[in-house]
DNA sequence: TTGGTCATTGACATCGTTTTCATAAGAAGC
DNA sequence: GCTTCTTATGAAAACGATGTCAATGACCAA
């Protein structure tokens, strides 16, 4: 749109006497080249504010130095958290990379999936919508886009690289603790049954109670919208029970915050008449009073692995699918 | 780095029967063609499975549809906040965002702002990390690049559009609230006198101090890191003063919950022995117990605003910088 | 028949790099 | 001083699109 073009390559060499090859040779740091012209050149940048300009560079090389990473909402701790691991890995192979957030629509996902391929990402990193099935997916493949899932499941979890956490041992971890602190009664509060992850963690919970020869009573489930407002909801139905829970699994821990301010409102005291325990040890999680005993799914790691998984399968590996299951870990704190 | 290449126009084209040309001006949505030929074009495109290569059109039309947005951090909620507004705004027009975090480090930051050069982003919207001068920015101005300030001032203001809020308004508005409760001893807790943020929202706490007859008490001014722990560090070194306040006004709201952390600790009755007012109003402000009394900064807004006057500058606009300066607002809670 | 639209075409230049591949300069060997 | 081998350099094609423009044929009205 802007007038002032940019100097290029041509114009550096020109300016430095030598052949554009020899310029470009030397952007991209070959070793047969004399240190002399290399200086001369690399002076020449600097007077003239040279910038390179990688996208003309990545069309005429095939190569890309993007990747896409595909999540829910920035908003999610949890996420923004993963982000940052993903930032780290990735920068230090010197890829950009472009985010995108679906709200949990697929047809944003679907939109968002379609601008990645037009900006020539290497790759892409999902954290796909409940219900995603393997086909929204493949199209990627069939273009040679190595993708890795992460956090959540599609419905062919064989087909890609996957990271995420044991979200059935975090479950149970969670719900042994707090039978070990002697309830009998516990809830499993927020999320929806179409996300994977709330099923896997329902069994882990279901696990556990049977295991302890326990019943599960299904009107102690209940699904929510993920969002504090969603925990509060919750834990008011389940208040209201003539026979209410002594202590609640939650979702994650936004929905456990959500809960926290429920069992407030009706002046329960948590961590002696009612425990919580939540799931993903988001920074607040250690913050809020009483401090919340959690499920610790370490997002920053799942960022950094996935990162790891990508950039090999950009790097051209191409053996089976990888599954990467991080063990969950219980933060015992007050709640 | 992938083998299978990309299905190109000149493909369809020929797929379709039809000149590389007419294909192309479909892609671009020309009116100038027949309804049938659009129709066997696009047909073509389908099977063949073509994807538009927007990084070769721009490079050729010399047109970026990406720009950039550079924060300190994402797990700040006011930043992702604002990042929402960006895409928002920004996705309705057609760009994509290339996001940058710089942990307020100006070596990041530098590095940002070449790679956003060295990808052809169309504009800029930064909030400069503190001491950031505009000499540092101006290199992207020399390449007509459009530049939006946010949030945060650079050395010489008048440089370049701003959006932002009235923090000296705003600070004004936490501490006039206080005094009202009848408070006269009154900390301003949180944040490092680099920013000019921080410098403003000082300047209010001044102004309404000075008005209602007070004197400023250096001791009651905390200098911490932007954290909770922030927070936590700095109320629990007034409250060990000879003459601890018995009010606050917090940087903003992250610093506003670790001082509410650190209250609890002490066992302060939070909105009866003591106040808090933060700033910025993040979702959390209104979730915490008891709920924080704040200023609303309005991020979202903001990221919309420096969105629009972006795309205004990177249509052409030409005419002086702008600055829009949001009026904050003061949201009255428990706290 | 003439003239005028209209949709489409073909050929070529261009964006700023990378990538061959051929060649020039320089050093080493005899 | 002439060949041989490096090493550095140059010319030109390529990446996948856009932009320009004159030329074509079809169609319709006069």
């Amino acid at each position: 749109m802007k007038k002032r073009s940019r100097v290029t390559l041509q114009q550096v060499a020109q300016h430095a006497g030598v052949s554009r090859a020899t310029a470009s040779l030397i952007v991209r740091g070959s070793e047969s080249i004399s240190k002399e012209t290399k200086e001369k050149v690399l002076q020449s940048m600097k007077e003239l504010g040279y910038v390179y300009d990688r996208i003309a560079a990545n069309l005429r090389s095939q190569h890309s130095s993007t990747v896409g990473f595909i999540i829910s909402e920035i908003g999610n701790p949890f996420f923004s958290e993963m982000l940052v691991g993903v930032h780290k890995a990735l920068d230090k192979e010197g890829y950009t990379v472009i985010l995108g957030t679906t709200f949990d629509l697929m047809s944003k996902q679907q939109a968002l999936l379609s601008t990645m391929l037009e900006y020539r990402v290497g790759g892409v990193i999902i954290s796909p919508i409940p219900g995603t099935s393997h086909e929204d997916i493949e199209r990627l493949e069939q273009l040679g886009l190595p993708v890795v899932i992460a956090t959540r499941e599609t419905t062919s979890p064989e087909k890609f690289d996957y990271v995420g956490v044991d979200n059935v041992l975090g479950g149970k971890l969670a719900v042994q603790h707090l039978i070990e602190k002697g309830h009998k009664r516990i809830a499993f509060l927020g999320g929806t049954d179409v996300s994977s992850v709330r099923r896997d963690r329902m069994r882990g919970y279901m696990e556990a109670i049977v295991e302890a020869g326990f019943e599960v009573d299904p009107v102690l489930l209940v699904e929510t919208p993920v969002s504090r407002k969603g925990g509060m909801d919750a834990i008011k139905q389940v208040l209201s029970l003539p026979e209410p829970p002594t202590a609640a699994f939650c979702y994650n821990d936004i929905v456990a915050l959500g809960v926290m301010s429920g069992l407030k409102d009706a002046e329960v005291n948590i961590g002696q008449e009612f425990n919580i325990v939540g799931f993903d040890n988001i920074q607040e999680a250690s913050m809020v009073t009483p401090s919340l005993t959690t499920v610790d799914a370490f997002p920053h790691e799942i960022g950094e692995y996935a990162s790891d998984l990508l950039h090999q399968r950009m790097m051209g590996l191409t053996e089976e699918p990888k599954r990467i299951i991080l063990t969950p870990k219980l933060i015992v704190r007050e709640s």
